[in-house]
DNA sequence: CGACCGCTTGATCATAATCAAATTTTGTGG
DNA sequence: CCACAAAATTTGATTATGATCAAGCGGTCG
């Protein structure tokens, strides 16, 4: 880990002059947990938050049927959640960026109720429920804070369940785009220009459609001059466009 | 509300020997919100708990957009929880019965996210956000449950994408009805034998399928001898089938 | 009684799945 | 660095599932 190739990841190359990562010079607190807490409670949250040293890309960082510990908190990098259908299809339920909590379908039967691997080199913050929860009665703005998170969570599955019920295979993938775009655009990233960490495989199964249907709607979209697609790496070349086709008001 | 004309619904007819109904003598207390509680302080959870005069049938509890202030239990009847896309079509995003909970969909942003109906005539319980809230700072034992509902929120939605996502219209409706089935049983209800309390379209609203096609599943469920439909009333006749049909292990 | 609503059934059509194969990219070992 | 194998992606042809369009039935309410 104390090799410095530098691999052919696209993401940048985290600080190497402030190994000692903190919550409180986190260059994603704006928008990660302690986004509401004060300079004093952020030092107490970062008593009980555990960093990861990087995960290889593929690593597993919980399982399903695992137990349920902690949550997480992507660093850097980038995960999926899954889960495992009966007839060994998967679904996945998230794609999860620097800044994003994940693991929090693990608190209802202490059991985590989905897998989640990395699909590329990443880094996670580990965050033990039950300090977690502990530090919740004492500070009612974490309490708060994290009550919002789950019920974002919510939110997000509930667009996720319209998305797969109502639209169409354009309308889902240009409304993706649209998503990692606006996420990108939070961490100050380009909105317009990226890199996609997951593959066509995994875009199919969390739209529910096959990579053979993703990858014609790619290059339909190129034939109309709305993206520029190289691979993973992605163009928007007419945002309203893409707009247009996923077909919703944001 | 004093009148005592008993409508055409099939439900319960409510206690009327005790109408003063608190948390403590709730015959829905076991599966409900004070689940994880002491005596004592079901006596505090009860104090912030409002309890609402019977419902209409189609009346709303909340609208999206509306400005988030509680959340709500059901007491009797049954709701819907639904959006309405830019293009005005609806997805129901869940159904709830007596001793669920409904609305935190709202706290993420302090505004619900969902419009909430009556399906039948109901009554539910208005629990004040932050008066739980506050009330969680000092019940760890609450805010623990509370935390659990939210998450139990999030694994049966993951569950409701995977089903839209992978599923054909035979097992979407099979594991509909398996739901239903034992939510029922968990209330001490027949498991087999009910009346559903939405109607073709809602279900298809909730399953990402159009009436025609709900129809047509009861239909063949019945050629199969598997149910047994009688507008909404649906016995379950041969309920391995109806597993089977589903395609899940449950 | 008649209009309307919810539900069912039938015929046809469209979208995305499936099957199949070619092509590009990636990873590995020499 | 190159060669080769394996994996990922793209493209094409065909098929299947559920949507759409259309019509009819039965019950309810004014």
């Amino acid at each position: 880990m104390t090799s410095n190739i530098t691999t052919a990841d696209e993401d940048f190359i985290p600080c190497q002059h402030e190994y000692r990562v903190n919550c409180g010079n986190c260059r994603l607190n704006s928008i990660c947990l302690p986004l509401t807490l004060e300079d004093d409670d952020i030092v107490q949250l970062d008593d009980i938050i555990q960093r990861s040293k990087p995960l290889q890309k593929g690593q597993h960082l919980y399982r399903e049927g695992d137990e349920f510990q902690s949550v997480y908190a992507v660093r850097s990098g980038a995960l999926k959640a899954y889960k495992t259908t009966d007839d060994g299809r998967e679904q996945v339920t998230g794609f999860y960026f620097p800044g994003e909590i994940l693991g929090m379908d693990g608190i209802s039967k202490n059991v985590h109720d989905s897998s989640a691997k990395t699909l590329e080199t990443s880094a996670v913050c580990e965050i033990p429920f039950s300090s977690l929860s502990k530090l919740s009665t004492l500070m009612p703005n974490l309490q708060h804070h994290f009550f919002q998170l789950m019920s974002q969570r919510i939110t997000e599955d509930q667009v996720l369940i319209t998305l797969l019920s109502k639209n169409s295979a354009d309308e889902r993938v240009a409304a993706l785009l649209l998503s990692i775009s606006s996420r990108n655009a939070r961490r100050k990233l380009s909105p317009t220009h990226f890199r996609l960490p997951m593959s066509r495989v995994d875009i199919g199964n969390y739209l529910g459609l096959t990579v053979e249907t993703v990858s014609r709607v790619f290059s339909r979209m190129q034939k109309l001059e709305m993206l520029r697609v190289d691979n993973k790496e992605i163009e928007i070349l007419d945002a309203q466009a893409v707009r247009t086709m996923a077909n919703v008001s944001s």
